[in-house]
DNA sequence: TTAAAATAAATGTTGCAACATATAATGTTT
DNA sequence: AAACATTATATGTTGCAACATTTATTTTAA
Protein backbone atom coordinates (compact mmCIF):
# COMPACT_ATOMS: atom_id res chain seq x y z
CA UNK A 1 0.00 0.00 0.00
CA UNK A 2 1.26 3.67 -1.03
CA UNK A 3 1.38 6.29 1.58
CA UNK A 4 -1.48 8.37 -0.45
CA UNK A 5 -3.90 5.17 -0.08
CA UNK A 6 -3.17 4.81 3.42
CA UNK A 7 -3.34 8.36 4.18
CA UNK A 8 -6.13 9.22 1.94
CA UNK A 9 -4.78 12.49 1.62
CA UNK A 10 -2.93 14.83 -0.45
CA UNK A 11 0.54 16.14 -0.69
CA UNK A 12 1.42 19.81 -1.56
CA UNK A 13 4.99 18.02 -3.14
CA UNK A 14 7.22 15.10 -3.16
CA UNK A 15 8.95 16.77 0.04
CA UNK A 16 6.31 17.22 2.11
CA UNK A 17 4.96 13.56 1.20
CA UNK A 18 8.70 12.32 1.83
CA UNK A 19 8.49 13.73 5.49
CA UNK A 20 5.07 11.94 6.09
CA UNK A 21 6.34 8.64 4.76
CA UNK A 22 9.47 8.88 6.46
CA UNK A 23 7.03 9.44 10.20
CA UNK A 24 4.27 6.47 8.89
CA UNK A 25 6.76 4.05 7.96
CA UNK A 26 9.28 4.72 11.01
CA UNK A 27 6.06 4.67 13.61
CA UNK A 28 4.91 1.36 11.91
CA UNK A 29 8.25 -0.04 12.20
CA UNK A 30 8.90 0.93 15.64
CA UNK A 31 5.35 -0.17 16.64
CA UNK A 32 6.43 -3.73 15.26
CA UNK A 33 9.09 -3.50 17.11
CA UNK A 34 7.72 -2.45 20.47
CA UNK A 35 5.06 -5.51 20.20
CA UNK A 36 8.10 -7.68 20.13
CA UNK A 37 9.43 -5.90 23.20
CA UNK A 38 6.18 -6.00 24.86
CA UNK A 39 6.26 -9.82 25.10
CA UNK A 40 9.13 -9.34 27.44
CA UNK A 41 7.26 -6.61 29.71
CA UNK A 42 9.68 -3.83 28.92
CA UNK A 43 9.08 -0.54 26.76
CA UNK A 44 11.13 0.84 24.18
CA UNK A 45 13.12 3.47 25.99
CA UNK A 46 13.67 0.69 28.80
CA UNK A 47 15.32 -2.16 26.71
CA UNK A 48 17.38 0.97 25.09
CA UNK A 49 18.36 2.07 28.83
CA UNK A 50 19.37 -1.91 29.27
CA UNK A 51 21.49 -2.17 25.77
CA UNK A 52 23.50 0.63 26.89
CA UNK A 53 24.28 -0.66 30.31
CA UNK A 54 25.15 -4.37 28.95
CA UNK A 55 26.94 -2.54 26.10
CA UNK A 56 29.31 -0.26 28.19
CA UNK A 57 29.60 -2.45 30.81
CA UNK A 58 33.20 -2.68 31.00
CA UNK A 59 33.09 1.31 31.82
CA UNK A 60 30.53 0.21 34.73
CA UNK A 61 29.18 1.85 36.90
CA UNK A 62 27.59 4.56 34.11
CA UNK A 63 26.47 7.92 35.12
CA UNK A 64 22.73 8.87 33.89
CA UNK A 65 24.41 11.73 32.28
CA UNK A 66 26.41 8.99 29.89
CA UNK A 67 23.35 7.05 29.29
CA UNK A 68 21.22 10.19 28.46
CA UNK A 69 23.88 10.89 25.74
CA UNK A 70 23.67 7.61 24.37
CA UNK A 71 20.10 7.30 23.97
CA UNK A 72 17.72 8.36 20.60
CA UNK A 73 15.75 11.15 21.93
CA UNK A 74 17.44 14.69 22.75
CA UNK A 75 16.44 14.68 25.65
CA UNK A 76 15.27 11.35 27.33
CA UNK A 77 14.35 11.06 30.85
CA UNK A 78 17.09 8.42 31.75
CA UNK A 79 16.33 9.25 35.41
CA UNK A 80 12.03 7.77 35.88
CA UNK A 81 13.27 5.67 33.16
CA UNK A 82 15.97 3.97 35.25
CA UNK A 83 13.65 4.26 38.03
CA UNK A 84 11.32 1.73 36.53
CA UNK A 85 14.12 -0.87 35.28
CA UNK A 86 15.23 -0.35 39.42
CA UNK A 87 12.01 -1.42 40.56
CA UNK A 88 12.07 -4.46 38.46
CA UNK A 89 15.48 -4.95 39.90
CA UNK A 90 17.35 -5.22 36.49
CA UNK A 91 19.87 -2.27 37.22
CA UNK A 92 21.58 -1.37 40.35
CA UNK A 93 21.79 2.32 42.20
CA UNK A 94 24.13 3.62 44.00
CA UNK A 95 25.51 7.00 45.04
CA UNK A 96 28.93 7.87 43.62
CA UNK A 97 31.13 8.42 46.64
CA UNK A 98 33.48 10.44 44.36
CA UNK A 99 31.15 12.56 42.98
CA UNK A 100 27.66 12.85 44.98
CA UNK A 101 25.62 14.36 42.61
CA UNK A 102 25.79 11.20 40.08
CA UNK A 103 24.19 8.11 40.47
CA UNK A 104 26.55 4.74 39.38
CA UNK A 105 23.96 2.70 37.75
CA UNK A 106 24.85 -1.01 36.82
CA UNK A 107 22.94 -3.63 34.73
CA UNK A 108 22.25 -6.60 37.77
CA UNK A 109 22.25 -10.48 36.48
CA UNK A 110 18.60 -10.29 35.96
CA UNK A 111 18.77 -7.37 33.65
CA UNK A 112 21.56 -9.47 31.49
CA UNK A 113 19.54 -12.74 31.65
CA UNK A 114 16.59 -10.72 30.79
CA UNK A 115 18.33 -8.99 27.52
CA UNK A 116 19.55 -12.33 27.00
CA UNK A 117 16.56 -14.05 26.56
CA UNK A 118 15.31 -11.24 24.43
CA UNK A 119 17.51 -12.25 21.33
CA UNK A 120 14.92 -12.88 19.25
CA UNK A 121 14.10 -8.94 19.64
CA UNK A 122 16.97 -8.69 17.70
CA UNK A 123 16.32 -10.81 15.29
CA UNK A 124 12.84 -8.43 14.57
CA UNK A 125 14.78 -5.63 14.17
CA UNK A 126 17.08 -6.76 11.94
CA UNK A 127 14.16 -8.23 9.72
CA UNK A 128 11.54 -5.33 9.92
CA UNK A 129 13.98 -3.64 6.45
CA UNK A 130 14.13 -6.92 4.61
CA UNK A 131 11.89 -5.78 1.57
CA UNK A 132 14.99 -3.81 0.64
CA UNK A 133 18.30 -5.31 -1.01
CA UNK A 134 21.57 -4.71 0.08
CA UNK A 135 22.10 -2.19 -1.84
CA UNK A 136 18.80 -0.65 -1.23
CA UNK A 137 19.43 -0.23 2.12
CA UNK A 138 23.14 1.11 2.03
CA UNK A 139 21.82 3.84 -0.20
CA UNK A 140 18.74 4.38 2.57
CA UNK A 141 21.43 4.85 5.10
CA UNK A 142 23.52 7.54 2.77
CA UNK A 143 20.36 9.24 2.17
CA UNK A 144 19.46 9.38 5.83
CA UNK A 145 22.91 10.56 6.75
CA UNK A 146 22.52 13.27 4.22
CA UNK A 147 18.69 14.61 5.56
CA UNK A 148 20.96 15.01 8.72
CA UNK A 149 23.87 16.72 7.31
CA UNK A 150 23.91 20.73 8.58
CA UNK A 151 20.29 20.02 8.68
CA UNK A 152 20.59 20.57 12.93
CA UNK B 1 27.46 14.18 11.15
CA UNK B 2 26.96 9.89 10.58
CA UNK B 3 24.93 8.30 13.26
CA UNK B 4 27.78 6.31 14.15
CA UNK B 5 29.34 9.35 15.59
CA UNK B 6 26.12 10.61 17.08
CA UNK B 7 25.02 7.49 18.74
CA UNK B 8 28.57 6.53 19.28
CA UNK B 9 27.07 2.80 19.10
CA UNK B 10 27.78 -0.45 17.22
CA UNK B 11 25.55 -1.98 14.75
CA UNK B 12 25.04 -5.38 13.98
CA UNK B 13 24.84 -4.85 10.42
CA UNK B 14 23.34 -2.51 8.02
CA UNK B 15 19.77 -3.70 8.10
CA UNK B 16 20.10 -2.84 12.32
CA UNK B 17 21.87 0.67 11.41
CA UNK B 18 18.94 1.50 9.13
CA UNK B 19 16.19 0.99 11.42
CA UNK B 20 18.14 3.37 13.89
CA UNK B 21 18.91 5.43 11.34
CA UNK B 22 15.24 5.81 9.97
CA UNK B 23 14.17 6.41 14.11
CA UNK B 24 16.53 8.46 15.27
CA UNK B 25 16.14 10.94 11.86
CA UNK B 26 12.66 11.13 11.89
CA UNK B 27 12.89 11.93 15.65
CA UNK B 28 15.26 14.62 14.22
CA UNK B 29 12.60 16.02 12.23
CA UNK B 30 9.75 15.72 13.58
CA UNK B 31 11.80 17.77 16.64
CA UNK B 32 12.48 20.65 14.17
CA UNK B 33 8.82 20.69 12.96
CA UNK B 34 7.59 20.68 16.41
CA UNK B 35 9.97 23.94 17.47
CA UNK B 36 8.07 25.43 14.57
CA UNK B 37 4.56 24.43 15.23
CA UNK B 38 5.35 25.09 19.13
CA UNK B 39 5.64 29.41 18.52
CA UNK B 40 2.03 29.07 17.36
CA UNK B 41 1.12 27.35 20.98
CA UNK B 42 -0.24 24.42 19.70
CA UNK B 43 1.16 20.81 19.76
CA UNK B 44 1.54 18.04 16.85
CA UNK B 45 -1.50 15.49 16.84
CA UNK B 46 -3.02 18.75 17.59
CA UNK B 47 -2.05 20.42 14.12
CA UNK B 48 -3.13 17.17 12.51
CA UNK B 49 -6.58 17.11 13.78
CA UNK B 50 -7.18 21.14 12.70
CA UNK B 51 -5.76 20.48 9.21
CA UNK B 52 -7.88 17.04 9.07
CA UNK B 53 -11.00 18.87 9.53
CA UNK B 54 -10.08 21.80 7.48
CA UNK B 55 -9.31 19.75 4.38
CA UNK B 56 -12.60 17.82 4.81
CA UNK B 57 -14.67 20.70 5.95
CA UNK B 58 -16.39 20.32 2.87
CA UNK B 59 -17.77 17.05 4.50
CA UNK B 60 -18.21 18.75 7.72
CA UNK B 61 -18.96 17.77 10.19
CA UNK B 62 -16.79 15.52 11.15
CA UNK B 63 -16.91 12.86 13.42
CA UNK B 64 -13.93 11.37 15.71
CA UNK B 65 -13.83 7.92 14.52
CA UNK B 66 -13.35 9.81 10.64
CA UNK B 67 -10.36 11.78 11.87
CA UNK B 68 -8.92 8.66 13.41
CA UNK B 69 -8.81 7.09 10.25
CA UNK B 70 -6.88 9.63 8.96
CA UNK B 71 -4.32 9.98 11.83
CA UNK B 72 -0.81 8.99 11.33
CA UNK B 73 -1.08 6.41 14.48
CA UNK B 74 -2.64 3.78 14.41
CA UNK B 75 -5.27 4.24 17.43
CA UNK B 76 -4.71 8.03 17.98
CA UNK B 77 -6.73 9.28 21.06
CA UNK B 78 -8.47 11.48 19.24
CA UNK B 79 -10.91 11.89 21.56
CA UNK B 80 -8.91 13.76 24.35
CA UNK B 81 -7.26 15.81 21.14
CA UNK B 82 -9.99 17.03 20.51
CA UNK B 83 -10.76 18.25 23.89
CA UNK B 84 -7.89 20.05 24.29
CA UNK B 85 -8.50 22.16 20.82
CA UNK B 86 -12.78 22.56 21.81
CA UNK B 87 -11.07 24.13 25.23
CA UNK B 88 -9.05 26.39 22.93
CA UNK B 89 -11.81 27.49 21.12
CA UNK B 90 -10.25 26.02 17.54
CA UNK B 91 -13.42 23.69 16.95
CA UNK B 92 -16.74 23.27 18.23
CA UNK B 93 -18.36 20.30 18.72
CA UNK B 94 -21.69 18.65 18.99
CA UNK B 95 -23.87 15.76 19.44
CA UNK B 96 -25.03 14.35 16.05
CA UNK B 97 -28.85 14.19 16.16
CA UNK B 98 -28.85 11.00 13.59
CA UNK B 99 -26.57 9.32 15.35
CA UNK B 100 -26.59 10.48 18.80
CA UNK B 101 -23.07 8.08 19.81
CA UNK B 102 -21.54 10.15 17.01
CA UNK B 103 -19.98 13.30 17.66
CA UNK B 104 -19.87 16.59 14.87
CA UNK B 105 -17.01 18.33 14.61
CA UNK B 106 -16.42 21.59 13.09
CA UNK B 107 -13.23 24.15 12.88
CA UNK B 108 -14.12 27.26 13.72
CA UNK B 109 -13.10 30.64 12.47
CA UNK B 110 -10.47 31.19 15.02
CA UNK B 111 -9.21 27.63 14.08
CA UNK B 112 -9.10 28.41 10.52
CA UNK B 113 -7.05 31.68 10.82
CA UNK B 114 -4.95 29.96 12.98
CA UNK B 115 -4.05 27.49 10.41
CA UNK B 116 -3.95 30.50 8.01
CA UNK B 117 -1.45 32.04 10.26
CA UNK B 118 0.82 28.96 10.46
CA UNK B 119 1.13 29.17 6.60
CA UNK B 120 5.14 29.21 7.23
CA UNK B 121 4.65 25.92 9.64
CA UNK B 122 3.83 24.31 5.78
CA UNK B 123 7.25 25.80 4.62
CA UNK B 124 9.24 24.40 7.32
CA UNK B 125 7.84 20.73 6.49
CA UNK B 126 8.80 21.21 2.34
CA UNK B 127 12.38 22.03 3.76
CA UNK B 128 13.20 19.33 6.17
CA UNK B 129 13.84 17.01 3.31
CA UNK B 130 15.93 19.99 1.38
CA UNK B 131 19.01 17.89 1.37
CA UNK B 132 17.73 15.41 -1.10
CA UNK B 133 17.33 15.77 -4.77
CA UNK B 134 14.13 14.93 -7.04
CA UNK B 135 15.46 12.09 -7.72
CA UNK B 136 16.57 11.00 -4.14
CA UNK B 137 13.14 12.30 -2.78
CA UNK B 138 11.28 9.97 -5.04
CA UNK B 139 13.57 6.84 -4.16
CA UNK B 140 12.96 7.02 -1.04
CA UNK B 141 9.27 7.52 -1.15
CA UNK B 142 9.70 4.14 -3.32
CA UNK B 143 11.85 2.77 -0.73
CA UNK B 144 9.96 3.43 2.16
CA UNK B 145 6.64 2.23 0.20
CA UNK B 146 8.69 -0.81 0.00
CA UNK B 147 9.47 -1.17 3.25
CA UNK B 148 5.90 -1.31 4.13
CA UNK B 149 4.63 -3.92 1.54
CA UNK B 150 3.19 -6.61 2.99
CA UNK B 151 5.33 -5.83 6.10
CA UNK B 152 1.97 -5.79 7.91
C1' DT C 1 37.40 31.10 52.02
C1' DT C 2 33.26 32.53 50.77
C1' DA C 3 30.06 33.75 47.26
C1' DA C 4 28.71 32.78 42.60
C1' DA C 5 28.48 29.69 38.68
C1' DA C 6 28.12 25.25 36.83
C1' DT C 7 26.73 20.51 36.92
C1' DA C 8 24.03 16.00 38.02
C1' DA C 9 20.02 14.40 38.99
C1' DA C 10 15.23 14.62 40.63
C1' DT C 11 10.72 16.31 40.28
C1' DG C 12 6.56 18.59 38.46
C1' DT C 13 3.79 19.57 34.24
C1' DT C 14 1.53 18.92 29.63
C1' DG C 15 0.62 16.24 25.60
C1' DC C 16 0.46 12.00 23.63
C1' DA C 17 0.39 6.53 22.32
C1' DA C 18 -1.13 2.23 23.47
C1' DC C 19 -4.12 -0.30 25.91
C1' DA C 20 -8.26 -1.78 28.72
C1' DT C 21 -12.62 -0.97 30.17
C1' DA C 22 -16.94 1.61 30.47
C1' DT C 23 -21.10 3.90 28.81
C1' DA C 24 -24.19 5.07 25.69
C1' DA C 25 -26.86 4.44 21.54
C1' DT C 26 -28.01 1.79 17.57
C1' DG C 27 -28.69 -2.70 14.97
C1' DT C 28 -29.83 -7.46 14.82
C1' DT C 29 -31.97 -11.70 16.25
C1' DT C 30 -35.36 -14.32 17.90
C1' DA D 1 -40.49 -6.03 21.69
C1' DA D 2 -36.72 -8.09 24.65
C1' DA D 3 -32.13 -9.84 24.66
C1' DC D 4 -27.85 -9.58 22.57
C1' DA D 5 -24.23 -7.76 19.62
C1' DT D 6 -22.08 -3.91 17.66
C1' DT D 7 -20.53 0.74 17.32
C1' DA D 8 -18.98 5.58 18.80
C1' DT D 9 -16.99 7.79 22.12
C1' DA D 10 -15.21 8.55 26.77
C1' DT D 11 -12.31 7.50 30.56
C1' DG D 12 -8.62 5.40 33.35
C1' DT D 13 -3.77 3.70 33.31
C1' DT D 14 1.26 3.37 32.19
C1' DG D 15 5.27 4.95 29.81
C1' DC D 16 7.45 8.49 27.66
C1' DA D 17 9.19 13.34 25.47
C1' DA D 18 9.83 17.93 26.12
C1' DC D 19 10.16 21.41 29.11
C1' DA D 20 10.78 24.12 33.54
C1' DT D 21 12.15 24.30 38.05
C1' DT D 22 14.44 22.55 42.12
C1' DT D 23 17.97 20.47 45.08
C1' DA D 24 22.37 18.90 46.06
C1' DT D 25 27.00 19.08 45.15
C1' DT D 26 31.18 20.53 43.06
C1' DT D 27 33.96 24.03 40.67
C1' DT D 28 35.48 28.55 39.94
C1' DA D 29 36.30 33.27 40.96
C1' DA D 30 36.40 37.23 43.92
Amino acid sequence: MTIEEELKGRFRNEYHKGLINLTFTTKQLSYAFYQSLKRHGIAEQQYNVLRILRGFRSEAPLTIGFIKERMLDRDSDVSRIVDRLFEKGLLARKENSDDRRQKSVTITDKGLSLLDSMFECEKTADTLLKNLSEVEIRELNRMLDKIRKNNK
